[in-house]
RNA sequence: GGUGAGGUGCCUGAGAGGCCGAAAGGAGCAGUUUGCUAAACUGUCGUACGUGGAAACAUGUACCGAGGGUUCGAAUCCCUCCCUCACCGCCA
């Protein structure tokens, strides 16, 4: 979320970055002004009748050490009348500051001034695309649902079975292949220079309210009842809540993570045809890197890490688009999201497969992750994450752009992963 | 799951109703000095919010796991919850 001084200080500027992302600010803000006006003339009042409160206990003290019982109890019943003023204001402040926030967590972060105005997906600016033409397959070309069938490298009818739609058996190539693009992807980004960490893949409520899943996204996660923990959405989740609550020395930035764990999504509400195979699922692989940066350097950062992924793509050979989401199709804590998209040659349609973002400082709000530059105070750091990448659309892309009459080719650079150049019956 | 112990600042660790935002030591930072793979000394050394200030800074309040309560006054007493550790049980 925004900090109060931001929107204090620029309230305009909020106001005219917001309608960038077609959110109409205008009342909220105002409202949130209005009540921060009244916590902090309301908190001026109640500190002040505390800091009496505390001096005259202090008298007290001393008024009993010399014997002074009469005088003493005067002053008793003076602070307990003080202190029936100060707890109505107390509640009040408290009332006050539980309102403010509720209206601060609605409002979007500032899209940064590179993004594009828009509505629709249909705005976003194509910043990079890898090949001029795209790909043509023969007119007896397979999906990839088909694929995976015809070469038994998934069965979703079982999974269907085991747990149910979304939730696909992946079966020997199509097992292995998994397996190989996981570890090519950490393989590379821990030679980019990000650290490795397998975190746990069900996480707390503090950890869902850090990276903004909740309160209001609960229904997308799968949700563990009795022990109150919820199934990982992206390793986005726990791997930025590690920096939860700390500050860390400037010197130490940019820190740069990446993590494989599986991810849950309960996509409540999704259906047809974009959902089919492997375009959408409840459970998913994917590798995930994460930054935190000095505010100076997140935007230098943000495209490294989009020509990062973009390296990716190319080294397994798949067509593939880099778009610069425009206002309306940004996510609500983002500033700036690139998303890269394959060409899926049978289906003919664009698969997003990474989408990488600078949060700026509207996690670190949320988070209180802050750096210390030398010995001055604390700033909020900002936060970077990205895809690199998420495997099912990645599979579904391979198989159905590299298939042959004679089986699918695997790229040269995953071989050494599989152990096969080539899936055949 | 059972039993016991315990949660204090960056770390170790004292404090057991007022003199405590909190001893002492360590780490860190700044400086002085001796000098050479370091030592000694001095100072500094939490966060948030508010008020004043252009700022430096000053000042008020809150925070000793979390939330309630008792009291003129709570890190300290009481209640609830959370967590950690140890041992036992179970177990990949």
């Amino acid at each position: 979320m925004l900090t109060i001084h931001t929107i204090r200080e620029n309230k305009d500027l909020v106001i005219q970055r917001l309608a960038v992302k077609n959110f109409d600010g205008e009342e909220l803000i105002d409202q949130i002004l209005t009540i921060d006006g009244d916590r902090r003339t309301t908190q001026t009042e109640l500190d002040n009748l505390l800091a009496s409160q505390n001096s005259i206990a202090k008298q007290i003290g001393e008024l009993f050490k010399s014997g002074k019982q009469a005088e003493a109890n005067d002053l008793k019943n003076k602070s307990t009348a003080l202190k029936d003023e100060s707890k109505v204001l107390s509640d009040k402040l408290g009332d006050l500051e539980k309102q403010m926030n509720e209206l601060m967590v609605r409002i979007p972060n500032l899209p940064s001034t590179q993004v594009p105005a828009g509505r629709t997906p249909d705005d976003n600016e194509v910043v990079y695309q890898s090949v001029a033409t795209l790909p043509e397959l023969s007119a007896n070309a397979l999906p990839h649902w088909e694929l995976t069938t015809k070469y038994d490298l998934i069965d979703f009818e079982l999974g269907v079975k085991l747990t149910g739609a979304g939730f696909p058996v992946y079966k020997g190539k199509g097992a292995k292949l998994q397996r190989a693009l996981i570890n090519f992807f950490l393989d590379k980004a821990t030679a980019e220079g990000y650290g490795e960490v397998q975190p746990p893949i069900l996480v707390n409520e503090d950890s869902g309210f850090g990276t903004g899943q909740l309160p209001d996204k609960e229904g997308q996660m799968y949700h563990v009842g009795i022990d109150n923990l919820y199934l990982i959405p992206t390793a986005e989740v726990p791997v930025t809540n590690i920096f939860r609550d700390v500050i860390v020395k400037s010197e130490e930035l940019p820190i740069k993570l990446t993590a494989y764990t599986p991810c849950f999504r309960r996509e409540a509400g999704s259906y047809g045809k974009d959902v089919r195979g492997l375009n959408r699922l409840h459970q998913f692989d994917k590798v995930e890197i994460v930054q935190v940066a000095h505010p100076d350097h997140s935007y230098s950062i943000l495209e490294s890490m989009r020509n990062y992924v973009a390296s990716l793509l190319h080294e397994l050979e798949l067509p593939f688009r880099t778009l610069k989401l425009c206002g309306g199709d940004m996510s609500f804590a983002s500033a700036l999201t690139y998303d890269m998209e394959v060409y899926s040659a049978a289906q003919k349609r664009w698969l997003e497969v990474s989408s990488v973002s600078n949060f700026e400082s509207f996690q670190s709000n949320r988070l209180k992750l802050r750096y210390r530059e030398g010995n001055n105070k604390p700033a909020l750091a900002h936060t970077l994450n990205g895809s690199a990448l998420a495997l099912p659309r990645i599979v579904a892309a391979l198989l159905e752009n590299n298939q042959t009459e004679n089986g699918i080719n695997i790229p040269k650079a995953l071989v050494p992963y599989t152990g096969f150049n080539t899936i055949e019956n």
